[in-house]
DNA sequence: TATTGTTATACTCTATAACTATA
DNA sequence: TATAGTTATAGAGTATAACAATA
């Protein structure tokens, strides 16, 4: 609790962190993939079709929200759903092969954008960053122990 | 054009990134403030009064989202309107002392969550963070020419 | 009765089109 | 007529509350 003060090196990376979010922000639609449904479809092509409540969970979503994606999603032909075989009231959701191939093409085109800025380091500043890929990742999993 | 192959490094730069910005998605509302509203008094409090359309222009919104935007910053005390002593059309926009002291809170509600992250890692990573971050800012800042 | 999912409804954010006022 | 800004309206995205179907 009592943690209030800042260092400047707690400034600064939060300062740097926010200037590339925004930049990237701006690369948002690049494959009309809203971050929702680019996080949710990749989530089921790497973890194979899920119910909707699992899916809800694991995306920070409510049941009515992820319901509503989920449609968008279908209408798209980027995923399906299907009833459970095991309970008649679940629902299996799965990505389909224009939804990977969507994903995909979102991925590379923010890859593209990365790399075209890659591409104007220093050699020595992509070493830097290359060094720290490990400690961005801290970031995105914060406890080593629990993934999803 | 043709530069479609990607390295394994772009990918990997990439995936990082988005990892962290989905990290940080979930801590947008902190301060309750929104990206845009966010970053609009950034630039207001770092620029001083602006017209609606330079506001909309420099934040990549229409005039019409602007002026939205204005109102609930105005509303919430953030922002005042003022009219133009040199054109009759325009308005001026002014970041008020609550709207800065918001900005403060959420940035540093941000470096807090940042700041407890840092110090989970290893000091070998927290200096190969503190190394790569003017390749980070270079992202944010396309050409080193050219900023707002 | 508890769980799974949907429908109904509302709120935030932002866009396009149409309008008003000033230059 | 051109420019600055607003109002009117619509759509995406997501929430809470109420409901239906199955367990």
């Amino acid at each position: 609790m009592g943690n209030d003060a800042l260092s400047d090196e707690q400034l600064a990376v939060a300062r740097s962190l926010e200037r590339v979010i925004a930049w990237l922000r701006d690369s948002r639609e690049v494959a009309g993939l809203s971050a929702s449904a680019l996080s949710a479809l990749s989530r089921l092509q790497s973890m194979g079709s899920l119910r909707v409540t699992e899916l809800a969970d694991r995306e920070g979503l409510t049941q009515p929200g992820m319901t509503t994606l989920i449609h968008r999603l279908e209408e798209a032909g980027l995923a399906v759903r299907e009833p459970d075989p095991t309970d008649g009231r679940a629902v299996r959701v799965t990505v389909t092969a224009a939804g990977i191939a969507r994903v995909t093409a979102h991925r590379n085109a923010r890859a593209q954008l990365i790399g075209a800025r890659l591409t104007e380091l220093t050699a020595e500043d992509q070493n830097a960053l290359r060094a720290a890929l490990p400690a961005l990742d801290h970031f995105a999993h914060p406890t080593p122990s629990l993934q999803n």
